[in-house]
DNA sequence: GCTTGGCACTCTGGCGCCGGGAGTGCTAAA
DNA sequence: TTTAGCACTCCCGGCGCCAGAGTGCCAAGC
């Protein structure tokens, strides 16, 4: 695990001038040609005998005798982490992307034009890791509907402009009659009124402990409607569904890549998309990082990326890191071009959440 | 365009067998083994007199010279339309669906549970098209939250629990100060209330006339906020976005299938599942005709859909017919069985349903 | 000692050929 | 009208061949 010690400068330019190759047109390359293009004025011979070297470090390999060579995820890792030079985006290219935010008004939006934005232009597939709720974000109210004997629907707001509806399901009695949510419009309207007064700018969080509180405390002396109140909002205080907060985007683009010909691992890769499960697991690890991250190939350590790429980036709102995007797409992938496409993609989606959160904090009467 | 009539006994019993067998696995069918399998002692060379005569009919064709038989898509459909016996189900395997459906409590729930079955018991792709919102449907409740200067969020409720958040957007004004929606929550709770007591359990078509006609009549001497609360009502019952009612769920099982080997096909097929739009046409389309249809191939009318057939099924809530589902998958399907399964899975996600509504209909006080 | 040209070797991929197998269409007889 | 026979066609897999590309190694040169 130290691979740019050991190589010298030519063995460097040469690796980095065969992975350029590679990534261009997917084909191994021989020794002619990265003698012609590394622009270091070598034979061929030499070329050889460093590409010889470098298939004994486990750099590159060669399918098969006398095909030229091509980088294994080893090679790759090498030329991501210091051999590579990003380029800037073209500033047209810039202000393109930035229109396009701009074109969104509501976070969720934002968010999924975010993802369509990483495909689109990344001709790969995007995703985005959405905000879980914030448990620090501010309660702003919370409603009841009765919706039958035993459904009662709870919406929570935020005062982020959060919304959550939860359908509260009384546990299911076959005797039947009088059902345990059987209060009037008028009793919920009130146990809404005492939650919006009582708790109004107060975290979430906060309102949870205090909830608690209560309902350990006044345990018996308090209304039915209350206590039942009490129960659904916290409820609606539980976390939510992490499968929902992954958002996935132009899974199709993937079926175009020689690279992907084979339906066995393209399937594997669709079914990830389907089950979230270990995206959100990735995009959640790499989180906690800061920054782009790049898993090349097994790095991940999951069978359906297999033979793929993720590049992936953080985003924040207010500087506080609240969620991760990134492109999926096969090993031989555009890294020059990709990092900063990811890389400015989160930074544009961080400003567009922290522009909106910013405007409803001043709107906002209690901070 | 009249297949069945000049078609003999004979020929029907041979064109039925060579189309079960092509289902069955895949391969032309020759003049032996459909002489073996159709059960009506003939030799291979009579059988290869009445394939000519078939294949004159545009109901069989062969890929090249001197391999056997296929099915056209003609071919298909005379099977389908009067050869064909639709098995009944094992009673075992209903009630395993019927189970699966007892697991869900509110309508989007079972709905997605019946596109997962689709799915899975077809081994194909199962699409759902949830209903849209009834505009019969007796309105509960409406609730307003400001969620910043321009953003109004609306919340409706109907008797039948179906929930429906709107935010609404003021018109951007660059001047900025005193944005539009600079109201109290009190306010805001007293237009709600307003609406909630007029309009509780009256339809929403009503609704939607009723609060029409306010706003032309009185026009100027309305209070800004009950202006804009009957605007912002009036947004909400707008109908919703088509593509949030498409479901589409087992896509990666197209995959394994021999016949849908090619990417490009392959490709234009899983962009139809995002696009949704084509996909939520058929599925309506077929709504008003009722009763299972089916579309083989082209019949569709849709190039994404090239040899693929469609079988659907309307489903209803009450007698109303409501919304289709069905599968998706290559021409050649397994139509005997899966016909009664889609058909199934409509009756019971209609029961399921229906079960559901009037049990929160015997709860409303109003009927 | 590194670099280089030369050379033999190897592997792939396309092409043409061949033979077996499967199935057809036609014809003539039952 | 059905059937057996037969010639024909086409696909497909295997085989050999060849050109092309690239390698590894060796020996000569700077």
């Amino acid at each position: 695990m130290r691979p740019a010690s050991p190589l010298s400068n030519r063995a460097e330019q040469l690796l980095k001038t065969l992975v350029e190759r590679y990534i261009e047109d997917g084909q191994p390359v021989g020794s002619r040609m990265l003698a012609r293009q590394a622009g270091l004025d070598l034979s061929p011979a030499t070329v050889r005998n460093v590409m010889s070297d470098l298939e004994e470090l486990g750099l590159v390999r060669a399918p098969h005798t006398s095909a030229g060579r091509i980088p294994t995820e080893r090679g790759y890792r090498v030329f991501v982490d210091s051999l590579l030079k990003v380029k800037p985006l073209h500033a047209s290219e810039v202000r393109r992307l930035q229109d396009e935010f701009c074109a969104a008004h509501d976070p969720q939006q934002i968010i999924e034009c975010a993802s369509g934005l990483l495909s689109e232009v990344s001709r790969l597939t995007g995703i985005v890791m959405a905000p879980r709720r914030d448990d620090f974000a501010a309660f702003r109210q919370i409603d009841f509907v009765r919706l039958s004997r035993d459904r009662l629907l709870v919406i929570l707001v935020t005062q982020d402009g959060q919304v959550q509806n939860r359908v509260l399901q009384a546990p299911s009695r076959p005797g039947g009659a009088g059902g345990e949510f059987d209060f009037t419009s008028a009793e919920l309207q009130r146990a809404s009124n005492y939650f919006n007064e009582t708790f109004s700018g107060v975290s979430l969080a906060d309102v949870k402990l205090r909830l608690l509180g209560e309902m350990e405390r006044e345990h018996d002396d308090l209304q039915r409607i209350m206590s039942l109140a009490m129960r659904a909002a916290g409820a609606a205080l539980e976390p939510d569904e992490p499968e929902d907060h992954l958002l996935v985007s132009g899974e199709s683009n993937l079926m175009d890549l020689p690279d992907l010909g084979d339906m066995r691992k393209l399937r594997r890769l669709f079914e990830a998309f389907n089950t979230k499960r270990d995206l959100l697991d990735l995009l959640d690890r790499s989180m906690r990082a800061g920054g782009v991250k790049i898993f090349i190939g097994q790095e991940s350590g999951y069978q359906a990326l297999e033979d793929c790429s993720v590049i992936t980036a953080p985003y924040s709102v207010d500087g506080n890191i609240v969620g991760t995007l990134g492109v999926i797409g096969p090993t031989r992938m555009a890294y020059e071009r990709l990092i900063p496409v990811v890389d400015l993609t989160a930074r544009l989606l961080s400003n567009a959440l922290t522009a909106l959160e910013r405007g409803d904090r001043l709107e906002d009467p209690r901070r």
